[in-house]
RNA sequence: GACCGGGUAGCUCAGUCGGUAGAGCAACGGACUUUUAAUCCGUAGGUCGUGGGUUCGAUCCCCACCCCGGUCACCA
């Protein structure tokens, strides 16, 4: 309760008016009437703590068939309640799970009482008490002391949750507007435990990829976000202004030269897991940010980092999932390394059945318009392989396969091929019709890459805005020397994508971006 | 950007071949001291996405717009 003086309004009302309009749904009038009943009665709406012994998982762990007991301590979010007038039954939950209490009129005192008359679903409960197991089985805390630890408002859009004898949860009438559900992912988190199990999952990926990292000698930087120059890959910036330096500034698109700069300052191995920003279309395997994983290794090559990314994913893979046998999108996926290889060219060879090597710009123009692409004419042959490659090799590709050996004009910062200097030693992991890893041996030769560098000038300077610019000072950077080094791009949100079973990518970044709203 | 589908109670949805709308759950009142989609009795709850038009009358038909999803295009 505030005794504050406020002058504050909403829609011209003082505020506690305003949650008594007739124009607030009734839910919401009826929660405000009770948060004016606990005031009356003196007992706080919002505490200012709780220290539970353990969180429900465990407390429902602790639990030994054949007495009662032992005493528990636990918080949580009241999901369900089940009043029969003198006694009660509630389920709270939390990230661990849900835990039944048993709140008898008895066991609680006069005001704790009147606090379990006043209870909402959605409010927050601290609750002390033996675990015991009820007529009907179920663990569960006979509670004595009961603590409001905050107070709900608004009613979340809770479905009722059945358990059945299979032991699968059935939610009956759940929150399932996927527009509601991404612009108030707090009520979705809060409603639906598989989009939290998704997020958890999430973040196991990220440690297990850290820890495989940290364990094998790389180093965690910070590159910057604010970058003068945009580069290392082929998009179109966000651009933004800094007022004091009064200077045009981008948000990065990838931090791959400023990370190779480091392993020329000598930090030998280096990785970073990035947000990334790239101001181009939506779509289910596109958010404008997204988050990268990019590693550097000195010595390296582009077949060590094939090891590499073979080692992450897998390893990824085991600390969410029973096994590398997986499901996704009604294909059967098998991550079991080592994982199948095939060169670009040979791969289209295998499933768009031509040479494409051999072919001339023209022929493959042909081929590509006969498949119904109208821009056809106005593409480069870097452009046409690259649509060959993704309408007809990369749909077929479900097993994790590395693709080997790219054209050079598609990879201005990889080394020429050893031996045949047409194509770039660059490979892509392509794992059910989808791009999740990009990585090469690192072209650290300053006169090639400063050549590499002005043809994509040209191609800017012809119209191509999604060209490379002349970043001079990585040039100098590699002037100084980069040792041979292998370097590696791994897309996190597309891995949490395949391992948690999601097909879009909004389903795996917790506030995907979306239009304006204007509702409340 | 094009096309298709959608936007109705807090949630999930139905519906009106044009006469201001219903169900289940949630809510509110009542009964019930081992329930679990609790049950039983009762009550209330909606500017039918927004703005125009046609009409005696529009949630429904027409136009425009906004938002969401899908497909395609774009985007390496």
């Amino acid at each position: 309760m505030s005794s504050r003086e406020s002058s504050a309004r909403r829609d011209g009302l003082p505020i506690r008016e305003w949650y008594q309009a007739p124009e607030r749904p009734k839910p919401i009038r009826d929660r405000y009437a009770k948060l004016e009943r606990l005031r009356e009665l003196g007992v706080p709406a919002y505490a200012y703590g709780f220290n539970p012994t353990d969180d429900l998982a465990s407390a429902l762990a602790k639990y030994e068939d054949g007495a009662d007991g032992p005493r528990v301590r636990v918080a949580g979010r009241l999901e369900s309640l089940r009043d029969m007038g003198k006694s009660a039954f509630a389920h709270l939950g939390d990230r661990s799970g849900r835990l039944q209490i048993y709140l008898r009129t008895s066991d609680l005192d006069e005001t704790e009482q009147k606090v379990r008359d006043l209870l909402d679903l959605g409010d927050w409960l601290g609750v002390e008490g033996d675990l015991f197991r009820t007529r009907t089985g179920e663990v569960t805390v006979r509670v004595d002391r009961l603590e409001l630890l905050a107070k709900s408002m608004r009613p979340l859009p809770l479905g009722k949750t059945e358990v059945t004898e299979a032991g699968e949860t059935l939610v009956h009438s759940g929150f399932a507007d996927v527009e509601s559900r991404y612009r108030q992912r707090y009520a979705d988190l809060a409603v639906n435990p598989d989009v939290r199990s998704v997020f958890v999952a999430r973040a196991r990926i990220i440690s297990t990829l850290r820890a495989v990292l940290d364990a094998d000698g790389y180093l965690e930087v910070e590159t910057p976000v604010l970058q003068p120059q945009y580069g290392g890959a082929f998009a179109r910036p966000f651009t933004t202004h800094h007022h004091s330096l009064d200077r045009t500034l981008f948000l990065r698109i990838a931090d791959e030269l400023y990370l190779k700069r480091l392993i020329v300052g000598q930090l030998d191995r280096v990785y970073e897991i990035s947000k990334n920003f790239r101001n181009e279309g939506i779509d289910r395997t596109h958010n404008p940010e997204f988050t990268m994983l990019e590693l550097y290794r000195a010595y390296a090559d582009y077949q060590a980092m094939m090891v590499t990314a073979e080692q992450l994913v897998t390893r990824a893979a085991m600390a969410v999932t029973d096994g590398l046998q997986i499901s996704y999108d009604g294909h059967s996926v098998d991550l079991s390394p080592p994982w199948q290889r095939v060169s670009f060219f040979e791969a289209i060879q295998r499933h768009a059945g031509f040479d494409a090597r051999a072919a001339d710009a023209e022929e493959i123009r042909r081929r590509v318009q006969g498949a119904g692409r109208a821009d056809a004419e106005q593409l480069g042959k870097s452009k046409l392989l690259d649509v060959v490659f993704s309408e007809w090799v990369e749909p077929e590709l479900v097993n994790p396969t590395i693709v080997y050996d790219y054209p050079i004009e598609m990879s201005p910062l990889a080394k020429p091929k050893r031996g045949d200097p047409g194509l770039a030693e660059r490979f892509e992991v392509i794992v059910a019709g989808t791009e999740l890893v990009n990585a090469f041996s690192e072209l650290n030769d300053p006169i090639d890459q400063w050549e590499r560098f002005a043809d994509q000038a040209a191609a800017r300077d012809a119209g191509d805005v999604e060209a490379q610019g002349l970043d001079e000072d990585y040039v100098r950077a590699l002037e100084y020397g980069l040792p041979p080094t292998g370097g590696l791009g791994l897309g996190i949100d597309r891995l949490v994508m395949l391992l948690t079973g999601r097909t879009t990518i909004r389903e795996v970044i917790l506030y995907p971006i979306m239009r304006d709203d204007e509702s409340d």
